[in-house]
DNA sequence: AGCACGCCGACT
DNA sequence: GTCGGCGTGCTC
């Protein structure tokens, strides 16, 4: 009999995460399954903590068990293989079960508990004998309700109740209960978002300081930051009441609604399009199912050039895998894309798709979530928090544009996408598939050293051609003022686009204005209070006339831009480096007639407007289309003929190592957007260094000749694939305190190196400070391991990782993220 | 983290 | 004599 099951423990600390025994009490043995979540004892305290079997087993090795108090839910909301999910994140990620496990749940689906006193046998009720009349008011009080806590009782009935509940106990008539916190997720809820753009909402949050109480700001910036929000949640974070809310809808400023009870989202289906595969790509078909039915975790990169149809392929793939009675996941980078993506999916399977990603509402989440737990899904579409879909039988796990950086949680747990994928893929003998123009190096790699198969699609698919590309060396340009953004050669192409009807997309990679303001008679430059970063100075709409505003784009602190230097009194103030702001104005005075379309972080984040502008766009709605990388990615625009890339330097001289790559990916998409049906298509690329192998290659779309040089920098000064990275992050408010940590943590990180594991070979760098060295007034430093990925190593780093988890007070602690996606 | 156990100073 | 200071160490 299996009698003792081992569990982790919800909200401990990283230093005692770790699986505890506890004996399963006979009455619920039946019950206690490894996916429950249970009440136990813990601590001396005996304190009533949740926590989840993670197994079942015959005895212990340790001899006095504690028994399990309590089961919570019944059916396990998480499979042996979600949990042993929790149990891989753990060890691979460095955090806690309980953190591993919240991200696989969607929030709101409550694991919180309370104790509450429940009447015992209410139906006989009536037979009871009065104790007193005391305890006979409390105890119909407790019959009246299905469970009440203590706090409830008191407030009702005084402190003295205590006094009452113990006899009432013994005799029987009421005991104690675990129950789980009421679901908030059942009703109807009030939510909030902004009724005007996030630009104006910028404008008003400082334009008129008497017009705005302290609150109203806050809600605002909430709202800024987080355009999906109940009221109830925005009034916890904000510590306002309702009425600030109130006040802010008559004023026009923000508006609530309802979600509606069925909170599900709604799919809209379209009529498939019936297509057929060309050869080259009913090869590739061939191989992937193949692969997929091996019966074997596979993993296949289909690299395929833009144009080339990947996604066609895809979607039969797809078709195949449901055929054989398996279910997929299709995962896409970023919110903005899932839409479309969704659309067509659904336009094949239908109300089999299901939908997840972190824009979603907390009930509209949890639906999902439900809808597919229950099996009423095959196919589920979303970003990297799709990865955890609560399938059964999966069979195909796509990663579309698997490069993208945003497959790596910037957050605790840091997984990355790739990695729960293989896992998921190995317990579901399931078939992983990337798909990409420009893979990863990483990727490319491994596809090219056996470890997964390549998959290649080198033809345009139809009759489309490679967009013509020019590479303007702004430094020749004479006709050019060095204020302006638009060369002249750009400036000609826009005009001919123009002039016949046909679109233009214009990629800038800087948000705001100007990128800096400086003083040109002392040097001083804006810079935030909070972070060690220069200002960006950004012009609101409902602002222009008050000279603008200066914004930090790490933590969102804002100030009105100041008319004269604030260190030296000095009137000539320099702006520079151009944002997209700037390059509407630009736009607006060369081509005034132009519909122009802005999509950068500014415009975008209200609900929908992503995916309005693109629809606005595709429907001709714009005839210019200019912003951040975001118009990179996403949607086919048929009538555009005409990309630009104002400036490409920006991105390439990161200190990052895969800045390179990053910039090669982006051009390539976005070049890639020129023509691609039967209008021939061209791109200008604008640049300081027009000799630059990143932009050269991208301008020819040689992913492969970029490839070879890439590997062999990484090769020749150790960089993934070639070793694993791991960034140690030491953070506090107390600068000193940062410092200390930083160096005692690398001191004993030597020395449990070198007395442990020797024999692992390691390079370390630092601890240094961080390039951002302060960011929202944290001090932060860092240290690099470079080395490889073994059980060895990771138990060196959980060891010290629980050392100074404990040792550190409140002012300066340590993060581990592994292998990160920006250095 | 949280909590009990423990071994030393000023108090009814 | 004891109440309570927070240092130390453990959590199945």
């Amino acid at each position: 009999m299996e009698r003792v099951a081992s569990v982790h423990i919800i909200d401990v600390p990283y230093q005692i995460d770790r699986s505890y025994d506890y004996i399963i009490p006979e009455p619920i043995l039946a019950l206690v399954k490894v996916g429950s979540m249970v009440v136990v004892p813990f601590g001396r305290g005996n304190k009533k903590q949740t926590a989840v079997v993670v197994a079942t087993k015959k005895d212990s090795k340790y001899d006095s068990l504690k028994p399990i108090t309590d089961v919570l839910e019944y059916p396990v909301l998480l499979n042996e293989e979600l949990i042993g999910l929790c149990l891989f994140m753990k060890e691979r990620c460095f955090c806690t079960f309980g953190a591993a496990m919240k991200t696989l749940i969607p929030p709101g689906i409550n694991i919180k508990t309370d104790e509450v006193y429940q009447a015992v046998t209410p139906e006989d009720a009536a037979e009871l004998k009065p104790i007193n009349m005391k305890a006979d008011i409390v105890y119909r009080y407790i019959l009246s309700k299905e469970g009440v806590k203590l706090p409830t009782l008191i407030a009702e009935f005084g402190e003295e109740v205590e006094q009452v509940l113990p006899p009432l106990m013994k005799l029987g008539y009421i005991s104690k209960a675990t129950q789980v916190v009421k679901k908030i997720n059942e009703k109807k809820e009030r939510y909030v978002r902004l009724a005007v753009t996030v630009d104006e909402a910028f404008g008003f949050i400082e334009a008129e300081k008497a017009a705005f109480t302290e609150k109203q700001r806050r809600i605002i910036t909430m709202l800024i930051e987080y355009p999906v929000i109940s009221e109830s949640e925005l009034l916890d974070y904000t510590c306002c009441g309702k009425t600030v809310v109130t006040g802010l809808s008559r004023r026009g400023i923000v508006e609530t609604f309802y979600r509606d009870v069925d909170r599900s989202v709604k799919l809209e289906f379209e009529e498939p399009k019936s297509f057929k595969l060309s050869e080259a790509q009913k090869e590739a078909y061939d191989e992937i199912c193949s692969l997929a039915d091996s019966g074997e975790p596979k993993a296949v990169l289909l690299y395929g050039v833009t144009g080339s149809g990947k996604t066609n392929v895809i979607i039969k793939a797809v078709k195949h895998i449901l055929e054989k009675g398996k279910q997929a996941i299709i995962l896409v980078p970023e919110i903005g894309l899932t839409a479309q993506a969704v659309a067509i999916f659904a336009s094949y399977f239908g109300d089999r798709v299901a939908l997840i990603h972190s824009g979603l509402s907390v009930g509209e989440r949890i639906d999902s979530y439900k809808r597919i737990a229950s099996g009423g899904a095959d196919v589920v579409v979303g970003t990297r928090s799709a990865i955890f879909a609560p399938l059964t039988n999966i069979g195909i796990i796509v990663i579309d544009e698997e490069q993208e950086h945003t497959y790596k949680s910037e957050r605790t747990p840091k997984y990355h996408t790739l990695d729960i994928a293989r896992f998921r893929c190995a317990k579901n003998n399931a078939l992983m598939l990337l798909a990409s123009a420009t893979p990863s190096t990483e990727s490319f790699y491994k596809a090219n050293s056996g470890v997964y198969s390549l998959v290649k699609l080198t033809e345009r698919y139809g009759d489309a051609v490679l967009p013509k590309v020019l590479i303007d060396d702004l430094r020749e340009d004479q006709s050019r003022n060095s204020e302006d953004m638009l060369g002249s050669r750009l400036k000609i192409e826009i005009e001919k686009n123009l002039s016949l009807g046909q679109q233009t997309i214009l990629l800038l990679n800087r948000r705001g204005y100007n990128s800096h303001v400086t003083c040109r008679q002392c040097g001083q430059t804006g810079e935030c209070p909070n972070c060690s970063v220069a200002l960006t100075y950004h012009v609101f709409s409902s602002d222009r006339s008050r000279g603008g505003r200066l914004l930090c784009h790490y933590c969102g602190y804002t100030e009105p831009a100041p008319s004269t230097c604030p260190k030296c009194g000095g009137t000539h103030l320099g702006f520079f480096g151009y944002g997209t702001q700037r390059l509407e104005d630009e736009l607006t005075k060369n081509f005034p007639d132009a519909r122009l379309l802005r999509m950068d972080a500014d415009t975008t984040a209200v609900k929908n407007s992503h995916s309005d502008i693109y629809t606005t766009f595709k429907n001709g709605g714009a005839d210019i289309l200019y912003g951040t990388q975001m118009v990179a990615k996403g949607l086919d625009f048929p009538n555009v003929t005409l990309v630009g890339i104002v400036l490409a330097d920006s991105s390439l001289y990161m200190s990052d190592f895969r800045a390179n790559e990053r910039t090669f990916s982006l051009l390539t998409q976005v070049i890639g957007r020129a023509g691609r049906a039967s209008l021939e298509g061209r791109a200008v690329i604008q640049t300081y260094s027009p000799e630059h192998e990143a932009l050269v290659l991208a301008s020819k779309q040689d992913y492969e000749s970029f490839y070879e040089g890439d590997i062999a920098i990484r090769k020749a000064v150790v960089f993934p694939p070639f070793c694993d990275v791991a960034l140690f992050t030491f953070a506090g408010d107390v600068e000193h305190d940062v410092e200390i940590l930083s160096e005692r943590f690398a001191e004993e990180f030597v020395k449990a190196h070198t007395l442990n594991c020797p024999s692992q070979p390691i390079i370390k760098f630092g601890p240094f400070k961080e390039s951002l060295y302060k960011l929202n007034n944290r001090y932060r430093r860092r240290m690099i391991i470079k080395y490889k990925n073994t059980r060895k190593i990771r138990a060196l780093f959980n060891s010290l990782l629980e050392l100074f988890a404990k040792a550190t007070g409140r002012n300066a602690f340590v993060d581990l993220d592994i292998n990160p996606s920006i250095i």
